[in-house]
DNA sequence: ATGGACAATGTTTTT
DNA sequence: CATTGTCCAT
C-alpha cells in the first residue's frame, strides 16, 4: 500500500499496531489525521476489516467529512459503510434506531444551547425560584455537568441549598424534555451511555458490530463519552485513541484530559506511541510554543522538532488601541498580499472572545476586503433562522411545545399571552400536548375542543391549527424545501421580515441562505436536515473555497492550520481571560489555548497586544498578557507604536479588570484611609446574600469592594451604595 | 393584543 | 454599548 511509504517510523508503528488498545500521543502538527486515516485504510485494505465494522469519532463533522474523503483516496475505492462522525451525531443515530427501548420516540428533536437555557429559565420561573440568584445559565451549567458525569436528576447529590435547587430544576427540566419528545445535547451522550450500560443485549450488539474503534481529540472527551467508548470496546478491545493533553481546551464543557490517564489504567496492555516530529511549523514557532507551554506545571516535557528550518522570528506588535489592532491586522495582510507571495486565504486571525471579531470585521469591511468568519452561532442563532427552524421542528414533532410557543404568534396572528395561557391550562386539563390540541382546533367545526374557547381565541387558533394540519400532511409528500416554502408563504413571513429597512433585507437574505441549505436535503429528508442543523459545529461553517482571511476564536482553531496567523488581544483579562484568574486549573487551560493558537501557524506568527482597549464605549489602559512574560525576549521581534509605549515594570503593580483594562491608578492613594473591608472577611449583601471579600480599595472618597458570592459569582460594589454587613473578619 | 419607549443588565470558550 | 426585558399607551 503506497500510503504507508509516506509515514515516519512512529506513525507507521501506530498505523500498523496490532488489534488491541492503542494510545497515540500526538503533538501539534505531527500528522495525527494522517495516522488516523492511514490506520483505517490499513485496516480495510490490508487487514481485511469490513468498513461497516469500523467506528471513527471526530471532533467536528467537517473533520469527519475530510477523513472520509482521505480514506477513500488512499484505498482508491469507496469506503462507504464506515460509521464516522462526532460523538453527538453517532449517538443521535443510535438513539433513533433504539428508540423503542427509550422514553421518547425516534423523531425526537434535539434542543440546542439556546433551547437549553430557555427551558431552564422556564422551569426556574415555574418553580418560583429566584431567577437573579439562580440564573438559568448557571443552573443549566450544573445540570449539564451532571449529565456529562452520567448523574441523573434523582441521583443528583445534595449537599447544600443550591444543590437542592438544581436538583429540582433538573428533574422538572427532564420531564419537560420528555413531554416534548426532545433530548438536549448532553442527553444524546447520557441516554446512549445509559442504554449501553443498562441493556446488555444492546451493548453486545454494538460492541460486536464495531470491531475497531478510532477516536480523535481524545483529550477532550468527557466522562460520558469515555464510558460510551468503554462499552463499545467491551468485546473487541480494539480501541485506538489519539490525543494531546497540552491541547485540552474544553474542560468547561466537561472534557477531562485525565481520560488519557484513565485509559492507561483501564487498558494496561495499551501500546503507547509518541508522535513528536512536527510537519507544520517552523522551528521559531515551535520554540515559542514550547516556551509558553513549559510554564504549565505537572506535565511531561516534550520537545517538538521540525526539519522545516528556523523560519522568521515571531513578531510581537504593540498597538495603541483595539481599533488600531484591527487596522494593523488588515493593513499587514493587504501589504503582504500585495507582494504577491501569499494569498488572502493563507491568513487567519484568532481571538479569545467572539466579541473581538466585530472591530476586525469592521476593519475588513471598511477596506472592502472579504473575510471568512467561523461561527455557526452567528447564523443559526439569528432570530429569523430560529423562527423557521422552530416551524419545521414543530411540524416534524408536534409535541415540541418549545418550538410551538416560539412560532404560535410569530408573525403576530392574534394569539397573545392571554390566549396562550388559556390554551396551556386547557391542554393540561385534557392531557393533550399543545400541538395536538392545536391540530384539533385546526379541524374547524369538526374540532372536539373548539367549543371550550372564546370566539376570538377559537378563530385565531383554528387558522393556525389548520395550517399545522396542512403542513403535517405535507411532511411525507414534500421535500424540506417545499415544506419550508409553504410555511413561509402561509404565514406571510416575507411581509413580516421585509419592513423596508436594511436589516430586514439582511434577514431575508438569511432566509434565502437557509433555503439553499434545505435544498440539499431533497433526498435525505426533514429528519436529517433538522438533526444536522442542531449538530453543526462552528468549524462546519467554514467555507474552504473562498480565498479570504479567516476570523475565528482560539477554540474554533483547534485542528486547523494556516500559513500566517495573527493572535490578537494579548492582554491580561482577555488572554488569559479574567474568569481564570482565581483558578489555577483554568489558568493552565488558558495557557494551553494560547499554545493551540501558536501551533496553528505554519510560516509566520504575529502576536498583537494593545495599550488601550474599549468596552462600554470607553477606551481604557490595559495590561500586557502575563503569558508574554514567559517568552524569552530573543525569540521575539518586538515592535511598538511610536508613542505611548508601556514602560517595563509598570504593569507588575497593576491589576486588570475583566475587560483587559486596568484600573486607573490614582497617585493620591497615600491620603486615603484603610479600606473598611478586608480580603477574606465574609459579608452579607441585601440582594445577593452572603459572600467573601476578595479585594477592596479606596477610590474617590469611597470604597470599591470585590465580593465573591457562591451563587452569583464575582461582583464589584460601591460600599456607600450597597448595604454591606460584615459577618466575620477574616 | 400589540408595539414602542425606557430601564436594567451583562460580556468566554461550544457539541 | 447592545441586547433583553418590562411597562405603558394605543
Amino acid at each position: 500500500m503506497d500510503f504507508l511509504n509516506e509515514l515516519n517510523l512512529q506513525q507507521l508503528q501506530a498505523v500498523e499496531a496490532n488489534a488491541g488498545p492503542v494510545l497515540v500521543l500526538a503533538g501539534p502538527g505531527s500528522g495525527k489525521t494522517r495516522v488516523l486515516t492511514s490506520r483505517i485504510a490499513h485496516l480495510v485494505g490490508v487487514k481485511g476489516v469490513r468498513p461497516s465494522q469500523i467506528l471513527a469519532v471526530t471532533f467536528t463533522n467537517k473533520a469527519a467529512r475530510e477523513m472520509d474523503k482521505r480514506v477513500e483516496k488512499m484505498l482508491g475505492v469507496q469506503a462507504g459503510g464506515i460509521t464516522l462522525g462526532t460523538f453527538h451525531a453517532i449517538c443521535a443515530r443510535i438513539l433513533r434506531r433504539e428508540a423503542k427501548h427509550l422514553p421518547f420516540n425516534s423523531n425526537f428533536v434535539i434542543f440546542d444551547s439556546d433551547d437549553q437555557i430557555n427551558l431552564s429559565k422556564r422551569v426556574i420561573r415555574e418553580l418560583n425560584i429566584d431567577e437573579k440568584r439562580y440564573t438559568p445559565q448557571s443552573v443549566h451549567t450544573s445540570i449539564s455537568n451532571a449529565k456529562n458525569e452520567l448523574i441523573t436528576a434523582q441521583e443528583y447529590p445534595v449537599q447544600g441549598y443550591r444543590d437542592e435547587v438544581v436538583r429540582r430544576v433538573y428533574e422538572r427540566y427532564q420531564e419537560y424534555l420528555l413531554a416534548s419528545n426532545g433530548v438536549d445535547f448532553d442527553d444524546l451522550l447520557l441516554w446512549t451511555a445509559l442504554l449501553l450500560e443498562q441493556n446488555s443485549g444492546i451493548r453486545e450488539t454494538y460492541a460486536r458490530r464495531y470491531e475497531q474503534l478510532l477516536v480523535d481529540e481524545f483529550q477532550d472527551t468527557n466522562f460520558a463519552q469515555y464510558v460510551l467508548l468503554k462499552h463499545l470496546a467491551s468485546i473487541h478491545r480494539s480501541i485506538f485513541v489519539v490525543g494531546d493533553v497540552d491541547q485540552s481546551i474544553y474542560s468547561w464543557r466537561g472534557a477531562d484530559y485525565r481520560n488519557v490517564l484513565r485509559f492507561e489504567k483501564d487498558y494496561p496492555d495499551a501500546q503507547v506511541v509518541l508522535l513528536e516530529q512536527n510537519y507544520r511549523s517552523t522551528q521559531s514557532i515551535l520554540d515559542l510554543a514550547m516556551a509558553v507551554i513549559d510554564h504549565n506545571p505537572y506535565r511531561k516535557a516534550r520537545r517538538l522538532f521540525t526539519d522545516r528550518g528556523v523560519g522568521a522570528k515571531v513578531t510581537l506588535q504593540e498597538v495603541y488601541d483595539d481599533r488600531e489592532e484591527a487596522s494593523f491586522v488588515v493593513d499587514t495582510i493587504s501589504s503582504l498580499v500585495a507582494r504577491n507571495e501569499v494569498q488572502p486565504g493563507d491568513f487567519a486571525v484568532m481571538y479569545r472572545t467572539n466579541a473581538q471579531s466585530r472591530l476586525l470585521e469592521e476593519a475588513f469591511l471598511s477596506k472592502n476586503l472579504p473575510y471568512k468568519l467561523v461561527g455557526a452561532q452567528r447564523f443559526y442563532g439569528r432570530r429569523e433562522i430560529k423562527d423557521i427552524i422552530a416551524y419545521l421542528r414543530l411540524v416534524f414533532n408536534p409535541n415540541d411545545d418549545f418550538s410551538l410557543l416560539r412560532v404560535i404568534n410569530t408573525p403576530t396572528r392574534g394569539i397573545g399571552t392571554k390566549t396562550i395561557q388559556v390554551l396551556q391550562t386547557y391542554s393540561q386539563q385534557v392531557r393533550l400536548s399543545l400541538g395536538d390540541l392545536l391540530l384539533d382546533l385546526g379541524r374547524g367545526n369538526k374540532s372536539t375542543h373548539q367549543k371550550s374557547f372564546s370566539k376570538r381565541a377559537a378563530s385565531a387558533t383554528s387558522v393556525f391549527g389548520a395550517h399545522l394540519n396542512n403542513w403535517r400532511e405535507c411532511i411525507n409528500a414534500c421535500s424540506p424545501l417545499q415544506l419550508m416554502d409553504r410555511i413561509l408563504d402561509d404565514v406571510a413571513y416575507s411581509q413580516y421580515i421585509l419592513d423596508g429597512t436594511d436589516e430586514g433585507q439582511d434577514r431575508w437574505e438569511n432566509i434565502k441562505e437557509l433555503r439553499r441549505l434545505a435544498a440539499e436535503y431533497d433526498q435525505k429528508g426533514l429528519s436529517n436536515f433538522l438533526e444536522d442543523i442542531a449538530l453543526v459545529s462552528d468549524q462546519d461553517t467554514l467555507d474552504a473555497s473562498a480565498n479570504a482571511p479567516t476570523l475565528l476564536t482560539l477554540h474554533a482553531a483547534k485542528g486547523l492550520e494556516f500559513p500566517i496567523v495573527f493572535i490578537v488581544g494579548l492582554n491580561d483579562g482577555l488572554l488569559p481571560h479574567v474568569r481564570s484568574f482565581e483558578d489555577p486549573e483554568a489558568m493552565q487551560e488558558e495557557r494551553r489555548l494560547f499554545y493551540v493558537g501558536i501551533t496553528r501557524a505554519k510560516d509566520s506568527l504575529f502576536l498583537v497586544d494593545s495599550i488601550n482597549r474599549s468596552a462600554f464605549g470607553y477606551s481604557e489602559p490595559t495590561v500586557q498578557s502575563r503569558f508574554l512574560d514567559d517568552i524569552p525576549p530573543d525569540m521575539l521581534k518586538e515592535k511598538h507604536e511610536g508613542s505611548g509605549v508601556r514602560r517595563s515594570g509598570y504593569r507588575s503593580n497593576i491589576r486588570s479588570d475583566q475587560w483587559g483594562r486596568h484600573e486607573s491608578v490614582v497617585v493620591r492613594n497615600f491620603k486615603q484611609s484603610q479600606p473598611q473591608f478586608q480580603p477574606g472577611s465574609r459579608v452579607n449583601h441585601a440582594v445577593w446574600g452572603e459572600g467573601m471579600v476578595l479585594n477592596s480599595r479606596n477610590q474617590d472618597e469611597d470604597e470599591i469592594v470585590d465580593i465573591f458570592f457562591q451563587d452569583i459569582g464575582l461582583k464589584r460594589v460601591v460600599a456607600s451604595l450597597a448595604k454591606l454587613e460584615v459577618i466575620t473578619d477574616d
